[in-house]
DNA sequence: TGGCGTTCTATTGTATACAATTGCAGTCCG
DNA sequence: CGGACTGCAATTGTATACAATAGAACGCCA
């Protein structure tokens, strides 16, 4: 979208995902475009994607509130995603070509290295894993996926998952996506997409065992 | 959404479905809004909704058209419909309670009774159909599936399938509905996942089948 | 005093005017 | 003759004023 629209989108998100609002707390568009610093028309595009993606939610009467998602909701978004990022996956595997190859290997060495150090850089490691990811769902070549997929990986739960990880864990991040890019280069969809599966499948149980043993995090 | 804005988007979404403007043609906003009587404000958020569900796109240089999907995008709709459809169905099957499981029984006994006629009543089929449909999707209590799913389910799509149908298929729809109903009743989320799987499979084939030998139908 | 209705206020929804951007065409120069 | 540049037209983006609606508060009467 355009400038002001993406200015409020930006500004909404990163203010409900910083903690300063409570899940559950309303928000009327007015404040909201106080916060954006633009008028009411831009914000209210923000606010549809922002629906979409489900943390912002409307009441009965049309009032907006914080989504507050609850563990069962945490762990469906996990298994939408394990399904439909192996899928992306499978159909990356049949038509990976050799530049999107080199290119994933050059990302995960970066990740690699980021890791492989006494005091892991997690910046790094979270950038880099997110290119890797986008290039694989890139190479699926399924715009629908590209639209659907976005809105199950919200990027404060990967944060969070990977400032849970042990250093051992980032590194098996990097081994998974090793295994992936030979998956890639044997063209085989079946083991790429299983190896997807259990990637996201560990990170949901690191996920939810880290935060539901917690009162709060 | 509001009034007007409710207004526009189905108002826009007939008239692309109509087949009065061919993919591709581009629209813009305010022809939008002649057509649909409303000022260019509310059509916006309703053509934020058809953009989500793909019915438009918008061209690099922020200009509407009509999208055009390929028979891969077809497919990948089936196939993620599949996936998400079954996937939902076996959490209703782990959730289904005595009531649901009635209605279901109701329900699919008007859409037996539309079909097992000398001349079966297609619309009433087709409502039937979207009822039990929706039913499953309710009873599977998950906020994200409930969002996800409808832009994987076109009507049209989901019509002209139904058009392409013979009788015999249109009973074996019935009987399908009879098996996932067994299959609840049992408590059995593998076997309602894999019926449900093989009735949408089945609709895909019919429908891929019929369009895909016409030139244009 | 408790329930109910009525008014007032807060909030969302819509229209419209204007700003910014993009495409297109006509023209100038090499 | 071709290509780039400039100015105009079409289109989208934004702000703001006003309309409609839903919630809350107040007062009235039983």
């Amino acid at each position: 979208m355009s400038r002001a629209s993406d200015r409020a989108y930006r500004k909404i998100r990163s203010f409900i995902l910083s903690g300063e609002v409570r899940p559950g707390m309303q928000l009327t568009e007015e404040r909201l475009s106080e916060i954006s610093g633009v008028s009411r028309t831009p914000v209210r595009d923000a606010v549809q994607r922002l629906e979409n993606e489900m943390l912002l939610v409307r009441s009965a009467s049309k009032r907006l509130s914080v989504a507050d998602w609850s563990n069962d909701e945490i762990d469906e978004m996990f298994t939408l995603r394990a399904m439909l990022e192996s899928h992306a996956t499978e159909r990356a595997a049949l038509r990976m070509d050799a530049d999107s190859l080199r290119r994933l290997r050059e990302i995960n060495d970066v990740l690699t290295n980021s890791v492989n150090r006494p005091e892991p850089d997690i910046t790094t490691f979270l950038d880099a894993n997110r290119q890797f990811h986008d290039l694989i769902l890139a190479c699926a070549q399924s715009p629908r996926l590209s639209k659907l997929l976005p809105a199950l990986v919200e990027q404060p739960v990967v944060n969070r998952t990977a400032n849970q990880y042990s250093q051992e864990d980032l590194i098996q991040s990097g081994t998974d996506h090793d295994e992936l890019i030979a998956a890639f280069a044997a063209k085989d969809q079946v083991w790429a997409g299983a190896v997807m599966t259990s990637h996201i499948r560990r990170a949901f149980h690191s996920f939810s065992g880290a935060t539901r043993s917690a009162v709060e995090d």
